[in-house]
DNA sequence: CTTTAATTCTAACAAATGTTTGGTTGTGAA
DNA sequence: TTCACAACCAAACATTTGTTAGAATTAAAG
């Protein structure tokens, strides 16, 4: 879901490749060098590939982020094997790290673009809203959108923290800091009650946003029925 | 946290050995034979050893049910080896299988029996309180109680089901849909407005609670105060 | 003492993991 | 054609994983 919303606005496309006829599953050393083309690009360095002339060839980096993150989003980090993001992406799992310096370096680098393309979707979303409650609804509802559209990509791996690695994990929780600015800002502007704890107020909203798609049920309520909800719950 | 508290209903006592001098960290090769010493118990039969003619023997095992939550708990299923628990409980990851059937068993056995004992906790904690609200918020405080005191064990599980395997993970929802009991009963007794969806407001209400080790922050409001505020917002 | 059973260790196993190295293929430019 | 290089494969590597089998240790009971 969040898939084809991010890559609109960071990544590229969504996935051409058709995840490989299954039948390399168990023996992956059969000969199959002719049904995966290629394409032209310049050479890794220091992680991501620089594009050469213009912006061309980083096409199947792409697809390969989009792919991990979505593996990532639904099984955890640990759970998900490079092998598992190999065959997805219709290659072997040692030819990844032509794209790729290492899993964390993919785990983090698919975090911090989907967390920057979260803040900027939801920054769009504000533009033209000014009532401080009307802005927290439309907040809320584009925090929905992110998390449950089809495909599941940022918000989700924030709560699967407690698996990935602490080295990685220190990295994620600074940049998790920065998304939650937006949402300080928008309870900053609440005309709330005194004995209400803003900072707490603030992070109970997010960790329900956060976890929606631990307890969102399709065909019950819409996100925009659910945003509704929320803010007449936590309004006052 | 949990460990402590769940310990009193359900396990025995908390961890007497004390995690093996650490010697043995890389080289387990080294005979070690002296420093853990051995109690009386009879055979394994279909998972978990029946205690013999009193219920003595069954200590053991509680240790290591404990010692495998807390690790489950901090770090996840798959980001948790049977080595690790092994380690912890001062023995090689062979012996534990005397105890235990397979990693998987395990973990549902630990996530069953602690989300009985804090079923069972919260239940206490409302007996004397009549009114609504106020039952709410027991049952909140309850709640963050259980999952923010000293080691984290039940819920805190229940948010990596991700990382678990989807055949465990089946039997785990069943389990927390029975826990969703005591909420919706909660939630049926409140004077909501009508625009309310009581089934939406236990689901928000419940993730915050459920996920309340990741937000909450030691030394700003203790556990009492977040379930105030927590009531002063949910309350209409 | 011997017997018996409970508990742990030793030692391996097969499978899965992240990663590296060197070769192979295709494509566009010279 | 030749050259260069991007993109991939093939094959291995060293670990780590869950798990098992049998031998050793321990302590209690006879």
């Amino acid at each position: 879901m969040f898939a084809r919303h991010v890559s609109a606005l960071v990544f590229r496309l969504p996935m051409k490749r058709s995840a490989q006829p299954a039948t390399a599953s168990k023996s992956p050393r059969t000969r199959h060098a002719k049904d995966v083309p290629a394409r032209a690009r310049t050479q890794p360095e220091d992680g991501k590939p620089r594009t050469p002339g213009q912006e061309e060839g980083a096409d199947r980096r792409h697809e390969i982020l989009e792919i991990a993150a979505e593996l990532f989003a639904e099984r955890g980090y640990r759970a998900t094997s490079i092998r598992d993001i190999a065959e997805r992406a219709g290659l072997l799992a040692g030819s990844l790290y032509y794209h790729i310096r290492s899993k964390e370096a993919l785990f983090v680098e698919i975090h911090n673009t989907a967390l920057a393309a979260a803040a900027m979707r939801i920054h769009n979303a504000l533009e033209d809203v000014t009532d401080p409650w009307a802005r927290l609804q439309a907040a809320c509802l584009e925090m929905l959108e992110i998390q449950l559209n089809s495909g599941s990509l940022t918000l989700p791996i924030m709560n699967n923290l407690r698996s990935v690695p602490t080295s990685v994990r220190d990295v994620l929780i600074q940049q998790r800091d920065d998304f939650e600015k937006i949402f300080r800002g928008l309870v900053a502007d609440l005309p709330l009650d005194r004995n209400i704890d803003k900072n707490l107020y603030r992070i109970l909203l997010l960790s329900l946003l956060n976890s929606a798609d631990g307890w969102f049920r399709e065909g019950r309520l819409s996100r925009e029925e659910i945003a509704e909800q929320i803010l007449r719950i936590f309004r006052h």
